[in-house]
DNA sequence: TTGTACGCGTTATCAT
DNA sequence: ATGATAACGCGTACAA
């Protein structure tokens, strides 16, 4: 077995020093143009693959990618179509900059974030992963450019993060308002889960051990806000929390708001795909959307106004958000000025909301 | 400015060696505790932020992380619903093996693919890149191990690169015949882009530079297959081509096909995006679906299955093809035995089929 | 359990 | 236009 092929094994063939064949891939104007090609066509004789890239960033710091975090398995994240836009944005504006997209698996099980420490990349994109995770831990650790998405975290030992989000609380209040306004009095809350504990259930906001999502506590602080102006007692309404985020823990979650002797008459899922299992929940017991039952959702996502009926619901703008967290990452990377981004979320009636039908 | 800390730096500031460190972060069986936890908060007080992954990368020769190629735009490539499902199989695959994706911006256009150059990685997976494509080039001159998905290549300078697919041809014979058995005899074709020409409009087999994409050249054999057996003359259907593969394409394609003295009774759509599209061409022209046109898809992605009517298509096991490529990928990555996969591809009866009004 | 010595493959700098 | 030299930061025999 003969050894690998490196720039030094193609300087000594062609007869000149490792620079020059260096400069051949990487600096082509600072080369003759025929010995150029002659030192590209000795390199494909020997089976040269061209520098190496490891090596290449080691000399030149830079990586050219950036590493991804999500608050879920991997496989998951491809199954939540709000994760899919956002990842969209990232990729739109991160390809006219030629940088990778280094999707990192830290499932929120695993202590261990090998996959992070051993990413080669400028910076980090932290998707949703509420303060507290260990793979966000790691991130932190590795004192990179970072970007925090949804969810803000305790400047750690490393630069300060930068943060891109949403007003959840006033899109969550505008959609609760938009219920009332209806007439609808006796509500229940479908919740993803509200933090790492994974709990399912009836939600009580004691007793948690980790930090709560800054997302659900702000959409359920929506609700509560405006609940409360109408005189609702908000320690009152019933709230189940399920996960993951999913159609099928949707439709879960309401069977428990639904099946009791005095059903609410619209319920509040805190994410598109769980009203969408509350759709499915509804239909199971014949109820009709919204004549026995208003629901709404968060979001809006594609599916939401596909729904049966279309969902009334609150919009904000995911790939965008996806856009303006790399923007934000690149410009940290340059080391531009920076600031935090807050983007709008803004309610979108359709029509899976209408007056109760008994007041 | 003080200089950068690194291995060393620690390694003074405690008064042990380098390797010492260096096992305190790699090998921590190799140190008494107490050593590996003064040398921990040492490295924490002096801002540390472990191995740099880009030297370890280098020194062990492994990267951790795999590179992904698409066809398209990246931020395209989340908009492809086929894609996306893909993308989900190779992340629950790679997951368990702790190995990073990294996705590769390569935009068709660019000649150039330094994202593929530098990628930091132990192998490529490519979806649905025909040869020739510049991209594809260069990830075959890194000389990596290799899976191609649905496009195979021409092995080049490297290893012979694996290959996963499903059997396109019998899945549009099996489709195609499904409509001739209802009574359809004028039939048009909807395709995405058939070579990396950027055709659209009229398809004509003849005048394409570049070599065309096997899953479009193997589809349409299938429907002349059972078009041609039936008795229906194959060059004579019309065949309109599109891109990219939304639905919006193919709504404009098929209005190429329908806006015409004598439309076809059915339009086989290579895609389930392009039938979808297909589907709202329809009703822009107040066409009943199945009752006036009948509708085919390919993939049988989600949206077919909730389209109204729901698309007759062909399914293909989407995630499943990612999991084998990923599976594949690793295998050859670690030098195990592997051969090449090929998928069933199976015909879904649904709604959007019937017998023609008039035969 | 800890230290020594060397190499991983490249690029920046400066000289020629 | 080309070459010599010195990092870049780390892992791993091997010896102690």
């Amino acid at each position: 077995m003969s050894r690998r092929v490196t720039l030094q094994t193609v300087a000594d063939a062609v007869g000149v020093s490792r620079t020059t064949v260096s400069n051949a891939y990487s600096r082509p104007d600072q080369l003759a143009p025929d010995l150029r090609r002659r030192i590209l066509g000795v390199a494909a004789d020997l089976g040269y693959a061209g520098p190496d890239p490891a090596a290449r960033s080691l000399r030149r710091g830079r990586a050219g990618a950036v590493g991804l975090l999500f608050n879920e398995a991997l496989g998951y994240a491809f199954t939540d179509p709000a994760a899919v836009m956002f990842l969209q944005g990232v990729a739109e504006a991160g390809e006219p900059a030629h940088v990778g997209l280094l999707l990192l698996p830290a499932p929120p099980g695993a202590p261990e974030a090998p996959g992070v420490r051993d990413a080669v990349v400028d910076g980090f994109l932290v998707y949703s992963v509420p303060d507290g995770y260990p793979g966000l831990r790691a991130v932190l650790d590795r004192r990179l450019p970072t970007v925090t998405v949804d969810e803000p975290v305790a400047p750690g030992p490393g630069p300060a993060p930068g943060f891109v989000g949403i007003d959840d609380r006033a899109g969550a209040r505008a959609v609760a308002r938009h219920l009332l306004d209806l007439g609808h009095r006796r509500v229940g809350v479908v919740t993803d889960r509200m933090a790492p504990d994974d709990r399912r259930g009836r939600y009580d906001p004691a007793g948690y051990r980790e930090a709560p999502s800054r997302v659900g506590h702000e959409r359920l602080a929506g609700y509560a806000d405006a609940l409360t102006a109408a005189g609702v007692a908000w320690p009152g309404v019933p709230i189940v929390e399920e996960f993951p985020n999913t159609v099928a823990a949707g439709r879960a979650a309401a069977a428990a708001l639904l099946d009791v002797a005095d059903p609410p008459t619209a319920i509040l899922a805190i994410t598109d795909q769980l009203a969408l299992g509350v759709l499915l929940a509804a239909r199971d017991r014949g109820l009709a959307v919204p004549g026995d039952l208003s629901v709404t959702g968060f979001d809006d996502v594609p599916a939401a106004a596909l729904a049966d009926p279309p969902l009334t619901t609150v919009r904000q703008p995911l790939v965008e958000k996806g856009r303006a967290a790399a923007r934000l990452l690149l410009d940290l990377i340059a080391e531009r000025p920076t600031r935090r981004v807050d983007l709008p979320a803004d309610l979108v009636v359709r029509a899976s909301t209408a007056p109760p039908r008994s007041p």
